[in-house]
DNA sequence: TCTGGGGTCCTAGGACCC
DNA sequence: TCTGGGGTCCTAGGACCC
């Protein structure tokens, strides 16, 4: 398994096309406007990460850490295309590719030399593209990908099993990928606090405690993963949604249920495109205080018209009882398979 | 650090039926 | 009717990822 992730993906899509940001810290994230509030960095570039601004930060905080930053507007087509332009590249080569979001694959090959198929694909990405990514390579996905974590920038790493608890063993749960923070506060409780305890924990209590599935899944993180393999299957959306946070929370009933109906007939737009029907609509509300609350409602058969949603939609918001200022109004559709 | 947007998967519990 | 067990469907919410 080989895993191929970008290197700043979105901030070099932009110095890609404005060179003269080169070397220069570039912050990514909402309309690229830092005064503005709630707004978020999506991607920073090294320059910037190298004084402190990270993705999920607010702007306004980055502004003030790195205020010779450029700002730019978030630009999903961009990113879209050139998330495209990549895998494409990988799919020039004779394996499986995986997509795994905008700017990371899962690749999987037969080969007697992964590092010298690494750096082909790095080159080839990096010829055609003008991106650079880093390599990881592993006998699994979890492998591959904490392989990735030690070849960034731009590098190869490979992590084998044989390796793995030198390298993670005595590392926290939650360096694990798929592990997180609440989750490592909840094995804290059961006394599994690194990656060796986890991997030695008990079967039947990680069950207990997470249910069967998830329970025997943390074990085998806890053992560098399984060797499921890479398809290539183009993966089907279960779902849509579209949500936005308002720079000024939305207080009056009738311009939520405007922004509701919108939203509903935006997303159903976008998937009767790809020739979808819709059989559920979920509407999301949140309030200045970050109380957030999703409630759904079923169609009584599946529909390809907007206004219908848009209809359900509004029955579904229509059941939320408290109707206080918001700060944040999502609309979701799942999909008929 | 006053906290985005777009996804996926899993679990719990209630309603309902036999 | 002081009351079992199993199954399915549905919704709410948690958790994680990029």
């Amino acid at each position: 398994v080989l895993h191929v992730d970008l290197d700043q993906f979105l901030a070099a899509v932009e110095v890609r096309r404005r060179p003269e940001l080169a070397g220069r810290p570039v912050v990514v994230g909402g309309d690229g406007n830092p005064k503005r509030p709630r707004q978020v960095v999506a991607t920073a570039s090294y320059e910037a990460r190298a004084v402190g601004v990270h993705s999920g930060m607010p702007l306004v905080t980055a502004a003030r850490k790195c205020p010779q930053a450029v700002f730019l507007p978030s630009d999903r087509p961009a990113y879209d295309a050139a998330s495209a332009e990549v895998m494409a590249v990988l799919r020039s080569f004779p394996v499986v590719v995986e997509v795994w979001g905008w700017d990371e694959a899962f690749v999987g090959a037969s080969t007697a030399d992964p590092e010298a198929l690494a750096h082909q694909i790095k080159q080839r990405v990096s010829d055609v593209t003008r991106l650079s990514c880093a390599v990881g390579i592993g006998e699994t996905r979890l492998l591959a990908k904490t392989a990735t974590g030690f070849a960034k920038p731009g590098g190869v790493a490979r992590l084998t099993r044989a390796e793995w608890f030198d390298v993670m063993g005595d590392r926290p749960v939650t360096d694990v990928w798929g592990i997180g923070r609440r989750t490592g506060v909840r094995l804290a409780e059961l006394g599994v606090e690194t990656v060796r305890q986890l991997a030695a924990a008990d079967l039947d209590q990680l069950r207990a405690a997470f249910g069967p599935s998830i329970g025997a899944h943390l074990k085998v993180l806890g053992l560098a993963g399984d060797d499921s393999p890479i398809v290539d299957e183009p993966r089907v959306a279960k779902g849509r949604s579209h949500e936005e946070t308002f720079e000024h929370d939305v207080t009056e009933w009738v311009d939520v249920e405007q922004h509701v109906a919108r939203m509903a007939r935006l997303v159903t737009h976008e998937v009767v495109a790809d020739g979808r029907r819709v059989t559920h609509v979920a509407v999301k509300l949140r309030t200045r205080t970050f109380y957030t609350r999703t409630k759904i409602g079923k169609l009584p058969e599946p529909t390809d018209d907007p206004d219908a949603v848009a209809r359900h939609a509004g029955v579904v918001l229509a059941r939320f009882e408290e109707r206080r200022p918001l700060r944040l109004i999502g609309v979701r559709v799942v999909l008929e398979a």
